[in-house]
RNA sequence: GCCGCAGUGGUGAAAUUGGCAGACACGCAGGAUUUAGGAUCCUGUGCCCGUAAGGGCUUAGAGGUUCAAAUCCUCUCUGCGGCACCA
């Protein structure tokens, strides 16, 4: 790769001067493209001496207020390690950055400090990128990546089409937040309490029209592929749960009116369908069925129900919780009917049942579930348990001697009835684990019995422990007024119980049958009446993508009236093949194929030709204090005509949400410089720049938001539009031009099919490492690989699953908090660079604990790390001055293991214990007074490059200069990786353990062929004062021999 | 509440098919050297008893399995992360 022979620094004389060196090196190693990937030429590669593409990921930052910060370094230096590692094992590695610097949390920054979202990235990108070439890494800056270029977002808006096209994306009402004093949306964390931040006025739930992507679609494909996945562990779990499968039964109940007349159908979800148990349904206030209340009951009815509603919009889900999740509710006036019982059901509206989960609607049984128990009691309704034990014992627990908060957590698993009284809990048989008796003790203040099932006595706990002496126990329920024959009376009165493996009861042709085999009964004969049908059901939502914000790509869609009028939609003409799609993938729960396109109807994508639609620069892009988007302001950017007819339309003023900006880039960077994209090609010669320039020349809006807005290239007032708005192109004023060339090559590039080049991603997609924090378990890792199945089923890509490696790192904490700028702790890497060099920073963070745990970041390490690399320096140097071919014996033996210790280490991301491994050698190098020839120098060079990259290489560069052979290659970094020899790795001798009884009581070394030998050890053992003074009198009853290790006297 | 992960010296940590607990560092103490140093080098450093030799104790706590447990099992406590009125 590097083909010529780099000139080594001059002489520094002693002392390790890392900015002169570091500096000179980042010049060199760019000037030789070191870090390039040979992306086309790796097929040929192949066959010579390298092993292929390692395509080396590390998750792209968005670039924030304070510029890159160590914990960005900790991970990005922890990825880069092991690129640098795959590198020197020959492997083609492509190792990649970027900036995710699209989205909300740029944008909330450069609102915080008054900058145009514009003119910020542009500062970030500098700064970033400015630090990102220090830390040492072998990024290929030939390849980058920005989400708010242009020629990036093009295609963001490309997938957002295809999703439209293939029927993932679709138009439908979402919660938000709503201010109604601001009259604007609100994000989650602009909530607090339940009341708007600016305003302090109370926030409403609003039913909007959003953008989604159907990811419920891919609900199992995203959870089965889980299976065959390389992950942490957690990361899988954290998926598992977010995506939530269950499988249940969907119920359909008829809903009648007072008179019995019929009102229609409501459709009930439930896991567990204990339909004899169940005596009234309720609907979330927002289930659509509850206009259909309000038509059909009286209005006085009508009137409470509307009351209700409105009062339980304006508590946030938050708010919900935190009022100690009480229930509230109003009946409808309506009646279900039962299926197996034929009773009324009463049907009930009440907010603890969510729109999200399930269907919105359920079939409440109060004795077996209690969120369902508390809503009847509250409410006075019947209460009927179909579930008796099959074991005998319980503990009945009277509530007046335990704290209102341990009642509180007894609920689950408790019976709970009041008698003569007294309140009680009784726990089922199969909860009665020692925890639950330990429970119950710790929290007593008083006695505390077990009833059998026929009423007698069992035991009684205390606090001193479990008193199982039937008289004792006989005499406690006396003593506090009840009879023995407790437990049926509590059985049948008071019958609300824990599900556990009990037998049903009152339940028709399910009696006596076990539980959980009654549920699979009950979905039997449910599904063979046309009652139900079993469903699986996911806690996954859909993907709401669209943001009424400014700083984002945005959405490619046209809305025309005339069409919408007609019923006519994009899908009007292609439906037929969408279907086909749909019905190919098997996507349940798909609309049907009218519904689709009346849904739809007046929506076109952009045409591809016509991508992007820029983001103007518009003066007011806060996001408004009239609840619509920014764009939503800009006539000359949403006025557009019609795809289809020709109308005049409007476009999509919502952006989309950043996760789709950073859902796909690992698919962009092998081929930025593939033919489909001519604005990257031509970035070096400030084609790029000038790209940008058109997004600042748009029509200015009207009226005095500009006056304020200091950004580069404000138009004037009046000036004329540039862009591609409408598809079509307006002239610019003078010096436009040369901006109108690149738009018009992007848009001819925009027409070539796909965002990366086939045989590129062939090669060298997927991912063979993806590294970063965990935090992203869920979103960003989801969204991806749901992408990336999408365009798999698509046809476009080859592979279903983005990452099938993926490491989770740990974080960097400082003073034990994670590091933010309002908590003051936030470390600057720039500093530590500046003092101690990128080497020192690097093999510090990394020395700190193992790679996946993070660490602490304490100043006094990082100079223990800076006085050890100024060892090494030192070591290296006079080894270089020396200039001995060999090294003494131990030092070379203890190099071969330790090139295989690093090796391992390395390659499980042990980092700490690999940077152990290679200073436990400079330290036996430095006992054996520097006896260190240049050949093993060069190997332990090697071992250190991917760690410190930049000492590494000045030193391999004077080693090198001694003389010809002594360096293998231009670069330590294009070096082959040191292979160890087996035979030198072999112990020559061990240390034998020698216990008696198990404790230490002698070592001794011994030639690994004797310590193998059962009688050798022994004799020696058997010479040793030390084992029988510890032996003394005692007789061995017995000798434990492991070979090579262990001697054991057991005298016991 | 549910799920997951963790708990080892003054500090970061090492040691996992069960076999010398504390590697490697930081810090601290003492010493050497240097005009000086954010320099370098040497020695010591888990806790307790002891001048020492030596002995005892020790991996959050309790119990268990084993010749042998930081490691495996049961329970408890503490911390961190995710989910949470999920039907």
């Amino acid at each position: 790769m590097v083909s010529v022979i780099l000139k080594p620094m001059k002489r520094q004389g002693a002392r390790y001067d890392h900015t002169a060196i570091e500096r000179a090196w980042r010049a060199v190693w760019e000037k030789e493209r070191l870090d390039v990937a040979a992306i086309s030429g790796v097929k040929s590669a192949k066959r010579s001496r390298r092993k292929g593409p390692f395509y080396n990921l590390m998750m792209f930052p968005y670039p924030s207020a304070e510029g890159l910060h160590v914990g960005n370094m900790y991970a990005f230096t922890g990825s880069d390690i092991y690129g640098r590692f795959k590198r020197l094992q020959g492997y083609e590695v492509f190792e990649p950055i970027g900036l995710d610097g699209f989205g909300i949390h740029s944008e909330n920054y450069a609102l915080k400090i008054g900058r145009h979202p514009m003119d910020h990235a542009e500062v970030t990108e500098k700064r970033f990128y400015e630090q990102l070439h220090t830390i040492g890494a072998m990024y290929d800056w030939t390849r980058t990546v920005e989400t708010y270029d242009p020629g990036y977002y093009r295609w963001t808006q490309w997938l957002f089409v295809q999703m439209f096209k293939h029927g993932l994306a679709y138009r439908g009402k979402a919660e938000v937040n709503w201010c109604p004093s601001c009259k604007t949306v609100l994000a989650d964390e602009q909530v607090i309490d339940g009341c708007c931040e600016r305003c302090g006025n109370i926030v409403e739930k609003r039913l909007l029209d959003q953008w989604f992507f159907r990811i419920t679609a891919y609900a199992g494909k995203l959870l089965d592929n889980l299976k065959k996945l390389d992950w942490t562990e957690k990361v899988k779990v954290a998926q598992q749960n977010w995506i939530g499968q269950k499988q249940g039964i969907e119920i359909t109940y008829d809903i009648l009116t007072n008179d019995g007349s019929s009102a229609g159908e409501v459709v009930c979800f439930t896991t567990t369908p204990v339909n004899f148990a169940a005596t009234f349904l309720v609907l979330s206030p927002e289930h659509p069925f509850v206009s259909r209340i309000l038509q059909v009951t009286d209005a006085q009815r009508a009137a409470d129900i509307r009351r209700y509603v409105t009062k339980t919009q304006q508590v946030s889900r938050e708010e919900r919780e935190r009022q100690g999740k009480k229930k509230t509710g109003v009946f409808s006036g309506l009646y279900a009917v039962n299926h197996v019982t034929r009773e009324r059901l009463p049907v009930w509206i009440s907010d603890f049942v969510l729109t999200g989960v399930g269907t919105g609607a359920i079939q409440a049984c109060p004795a077996h579930d209690a969120r369902d128990y508390d809503f009847a009691r509250t409410f006075g309704l019947p209460i009927r348990s179909v579930i008796s034990f099959d074991t005998e014992v319980h503990i009945v627990v009277l509530k007046k001697f335990v704290s209102s908060d341990f009642s509180a957590r007894l609920q689950k698993i408790a019976v709970y009835g009041e008698d003569r009284g007294e309140e009680y809990a009784v726990v089922a048989p199969r909860q009665m684990s020692e925890k639950v008796v330990r429970m119950v003790r710790n929290e007593l203040t008083g006695p505390h019995a077990f009833a059998q099932a026929d009423g007698t006595v069992a035991g009684v706990i205390t606090k001193d422990g479990v008193l199982s002496n039937p008289d004792l126990c006989a005499e406690f329920f006396r003593s506090h007024g009840y009879g023995t024959d407790l437990w049926p009376v509590l059985a049948d009165r008071y019958p609300f119980c824990y599900i556990g493996d009990g037998l049903m009861r009152q339940s028709g042709f399910l009696n006596g049958m076990p539980f959980a085999r009654a549920m699979q009964k009950t979905m039997d004969y449910f599904e063979e009446k046309g009652w139900g049908k079993r469903v699986t059901a996911y806690h996954l939502r859909d993907w709401l993508i669209s943001r009424q914000r400014y700083w984002g790509p945005p959405i490619p869609m046209i809305f025309c009236k005339e069409c919408a009028a007609v019923g006519r939609s994009w899908f009007s003409t292609h439906e037929a093949k969408v279907m086909n799609i749909v019905s190919n993938n098997d996507m349940s729960g798909w609309p049907a194929s009218k519904r689709l396109s009346a849904a739809m109807a007046g929506w076109y994508p952009v045409p591809e030709r016509d991508l992007p639609v820029i983001l103007p620069r518009i003066g007011d892009y806060r996001p408004g204090d009239d609840g619509v988007s920014p764009l939503a302001k800009h006539r000359e950017f949403y006025e557009t005509a019609c795809p289809a007819c020709g109308a005049k339309a409007v476009r999509e003023t919502d952006v989309s949400d950043t996760f789709l900006d950073s859902s796909w880039y690992f698919l962009r960077y092998p081929s930025v410089h593939s033919g489909s994209n001519v604005a990257e090609v031509d970035r070096k010669k400030g084609v790029s720049d000038a790209m940008r320039g058109s997004l600042v020349a748009v029509h200015p809006s009207n009226g005095p938001a500009w006056a304020g807005d200091a950004g580069r290239g404000t138009p004037k007032k009046g000036s004329p539009l540039v862009g591609i708005l409408g598809g079509t192109p307006v002239a610019g004023p003078a010096g436009t031009d040369r901006r109108m060339t690149v738009l018009e090559q992007t848009r001819r590039a925009a027409s070539l099919e796909l965002p990366w080049d086939p045989a590129i991603t062939k090669t060298w997609l997927p991912v063979s490492l993806y590294t970063g924090g965990a935090e992203h378990s869920v979103l960003h890792l989801m969204y991806s690989r749901f992408v990336t199945m999408a365009l798999h089923d698509w046809g476009l890509l080859p592979f279903d699953e983005p990452f099938p490696v993926f490491y989770a790192h740990g974080l960097i904490i400082k003073d034990g908090a994670k590091m933010s700028k309002s908590k003051g702790n936030v470390v600057n890497p720039d500093d530590y660079i500046g003092r101690y060099g990128a080497d020192a920073l690097r093999l510090y963070l990394m020395f700190t604990g193992p790679f996946d745990q993070g660490g602490d970041f304490r100043d006094s390490a990082m100079e223990g790390m800076s006085r050890w690399v100024g060892r090494v320096w030192r070591m290296a140097l006079s080894a270089i001055e020396k200039h001995s071919k060999e090294s003494g014996a131990k030092v070379e033996t203890a190099l071969q293991r330790t090139i295989q210790k690093v090796t391992a280490d390395i390659e499980h991301r042990r980092y700490n214990t690999a940077i152990a491994a290679l200073m436990t050698w400079t330290n036996l190098v430095a006992d054996e007074n520097g006896a260190l020839g240049l050949a093993d120098l060069s190997i332990f060079l090697r071992l250190l490059a991917p760690f410190a990259p930049f000492l590494t290489e000045e030193l391999w560069h004077r080693a090198g200069e001694t003389g010809p052979g002594i360096v293998p290659s231009a670069s330590v970094h294009r070096a082959p990786w040191p292979d160890y020899d087996a035979a030198k790795v072999v112990d020559t001798s061990v240390t034998v353990v020698v216990q008696v009884d198990g404790k230490l009581r002698e070592t001794f070394s011994l030639p690994s062929a004797g310590a193998v030998d059962r009688e050798t050890v022994l004799a020696r053992a058997r010479k040793s004062d030390r084992i029988a003074h510890a032996l003394g009198e005692a007789k061995e009853q017995k000798i434990i021999f492991i070979p090579g290790k262990l001697l054991n006297f057991v005298t016991r």
